[in-house]
DNA sequence: GACTGAAAAATTATCTATAATTTGAAAAGG
DNA sequence: CCTTTTCAAATTATAGATAATTTTTCAGTC
């Protein structure tokens, strides 16, 4: 049987708690109550604040010491850093991937894009754009970098998640194959060019307020 | 009185514990045995827990679940990414700031580069030479990527204090006098190209091995 | 003498309990 | 009616206790 016992109970708890506050399921400013949450996962509350340190570390909670943990907000500035950081250190990672690129990852690479473009909501997209990005960067093999700019596409799916909280249409992605084509033409600088733009494509969507009004929503859609 | 409220105990061990393995008086691979550090704060362990979790997140120790949290191992290749990832996080952060640097700043970095010319041992210089980047980088008001920065320039430090246990020698720092200069005559394109190349310069320094040889050290010198 | 394995010691991960602080609601005053 | 004060309930932060696991020790064997 499959013993996880490289899982602590704290790092289940980051995991599933991280999940829910990118999704939107969990609001910005909404507060985390550690006896509330070990209640739930039947645990003491002691892995919970673990889980705390951890989710504040990424980002995506905030700690106020004796006056608990909230969900962390954001606004459209945070988009833009996000957008920013995420150019610089994913240039980064494909100028060092791209010559360690084989043509099996390109196509399992093309394959992730296709997925995105047929995706029916923005969830299945989320996933598969995710996918393409990670697939194309990770033979840099630099770990610290990679961690980096995972925490970057947590941060961002949750802007995406927060923006089109319905109504996702069908597009397809000339950027992702526009970079295909560029690394397999072996034109590394190029592709890391277009990358660089991608990431830093803002898109906006109408968002119901819970008061019914409409505002506009910003974010990150590559 | 001043009241550090503000301060959990978890805070302040986390804190306490960068330090020691920064300067590396905690040698990479070192257990970090909770009780012992409990006992040494006067605490209880869970504090010392929380304060794992955060110095995971930094990179500074890593956890093996149940076998216990050990000071993290580095190696050149991982000198030469951290260098990467502060010139692009560094040029991104100097390029939003340059617009919003004042005189006043400018020579207070100005000051901090004679500091550290100055400085008497690798410390010093280290702390004048944190100063003279965070001047300059601080007023581009982008709170994650600073926070991302400050973590880039603890592991740095590391690197440097590792290489350069004794054996300081006094330089003037050309780059940063370079950087000012453009700065001041307002071409941030040029002060950021600088910048980029200034923190990938790696530098090297013969270092005695435990058993009495010597090797070579590699550390980042910007 | 090096290797194996069982028992002991140390250590981690978690739970339960307690003290301290904050939040929120009700009562008193302007 | 709104503001302030007071007090109770909720919540956080930490301590102390316990179970589970790993590491170390040390004797026995090849």
């Amino acid at each position: 049987m499959a013993k996880e016992r490289d899982d602590t109970i704290a790092s289940r708890i980051s995991r599933v708690l991280a999940d829910r506050i990118i999704r939107g399921e969990l609001a910005p400013d909404a507060r985390l109550r550690q006896d509330h949450i070990a209640e739930e996962f039947g645990t003491s509350h002691v892995p919970v604040r673990e889980a705390f340190r951890r989710l504040e570390a990424q980002g995506l909670a905030i700690n106020l010491p004796r006056r608990g943990v909230r969900v962390a907000s954001f606004d459209l500035k945070e988009v833009r850093e996000v957008a920013e950081m995420r150019a610089a250190l994913e240039g980064l990672a494909l100028k060092h991937a791209a010559p360690h690129l084989t043509s099996a990852i390109l196509d399992e690479a093309e394959q992730a894009t296709r997925d995105g473009d047929a995706a029916a909501d923005v969830y299945a997209w989320e996933e598969a754009n995710r996918r393409f990005h990670r697939l194309i960067l990770a033979p840099c093999g630099m770990a610290r970098l990679l961690a980096a700019i995972d925490d970057l596409h947590a941060a961002s799916a949750r802007f995406l998640f927060s923006a089109w909280q319905s109504g996702w249409e069908k597009r397809t992605d000339h950027d992702h194959r526009a970079i295909l084509a560029a690394l397999r033409q072996g034109k590394a600088e190029e592709a890391a060019a277009i990358l660089q733009k991608h990431v830093q494509w803002i898109g906006r969507a109408p968002v119901r307020t819970p008061s019914g009004s409409t505002r506009e929503a910003f974010a990150i859609v590559g």
